[in-house]
DNA sequence: GACGATGTTGGCAC
DNA sequence: GGTGCCAACATCGT
């Protein structure tokens, strides 16, 4: 589910809550969905969020810090949690000693927490590993990296070693926006058209962010709220639908096993 | 009930 | 090294 903009709302709302908290006890109603031993963490008071990609980053008042990943299903919850506190799918349940509780709820257990000794160097490790956010990257640089592929463009953008944060919905979104087929092999893109698909993807992100996010399915902020993007969909999805720019009916293909939304006759 | 699909990522084979 | 496929798991729609 979560994309840059969802993480990022995410994010923004944990920060709120959370700085200055002082983790009490960790409660793991699933194994695979903690790394590392929890009580490294007890007793530490969380000093900052960040996002990195799509992870996020507790860092504390000590070396030690926690990195999460929501992966397909996963939502942290810190407001209105309720419903989390016997829910199915609650993973796992931070206490802080204020009262207040962290909830990690995950239904396919694909996401997970886990404690990083050193959270400072296994931020710069992780940074170095994953691309460069859509609003860090220079147009030139995104050009450069295009044309290094042979891949589907789609795929290129897809892939958080070479550009961080985008994934199905606003890859779709955006290269509809930028005109261009998602079939096409990265290194054939022109300047100005490597120039417009960053242009389109910073647009539909940033779109997403202001309207919360996309809750397509199980998507939900860190307060239990939905996003409405799903309601203003480019193509994502809408199979059979008129495209929003000619009409021409949408269809839907396969790209490096995902589901790809375009209209044939806008995208090129 | 079977089958295919789902927002992500990493491991593996070629 | 680039590239493509598939599994990790649970649920939902056809």
């Amino acid at each position: 589910m979560p994309e840059l903009p969802e993480v990022e709302t995410i994010r923004t709302q944990l920060s709120s809550a959370l700085v200055g908290e002082k983790i009490v006890s960790f409660e793991i109603r699933r194994d695979k969905s903690f790394r590392g031993n929890p009580k490294e963490l007890s007793g530490r008071t969380i000093a900052s969020v960040k996002r990195i990609g799509k992870y996020l980053f507790f860092h504390t008042d000590k070396w030690v810090g926690m990195v999460g990943h929501l992966k397909m299903t996963g939502r942290m919850i810190v407001k209105n949690g309720e419903f989390y506190q016997t829910a199915k799918h609650t993973r796992v349940v931070v206490t802080f000693e204020s009262g207040q509780r962290l909830y990690f709820w995950d239904t396919r257990v694909f996401g997970y927490l886990e404690v990083t000794s050193d959270s400072k160097l296994a931020e710069v490790a992780l940074q170095k590993r994953l691309g460069a956010d859509p609003w860090q990257i220079s147009p030139q640089e995104f050009h450069t990296i295009c044309m290094r592929y042979k891949r589907p463009i789609k795929n290129l953008i897809l892939d958080q070693e070479n550009l961080s944060g985008v994934g199905n919905i606003y890859a779709n979104d955006g290269l509809w926006k930028a005109g261009i087929d998602p079939r096409r092999p990265a290194s054939s893109l022109s300047t100005i058209e490597t120039e417009k698909l960053l242009t389109a993807l910073r647009e539909v992100l940033e779109r997403g962010l202001l309207v919360g996010g996309a809750s397509d399915n199980s998507y939900v902020d860190a307060h239990n709220e939905k996003g409405s993007y799903q309601d203003e969909f480019l193509v994502y999805r809408l199979t059979g639908a008129p495209c929003k720019k000619c009409q021409t009916s949408l269809t839907r293909v396969v790209v490096g096993g995902r589901g790809t939304w375009l209209c044939s006759s806008c995208q090129k």
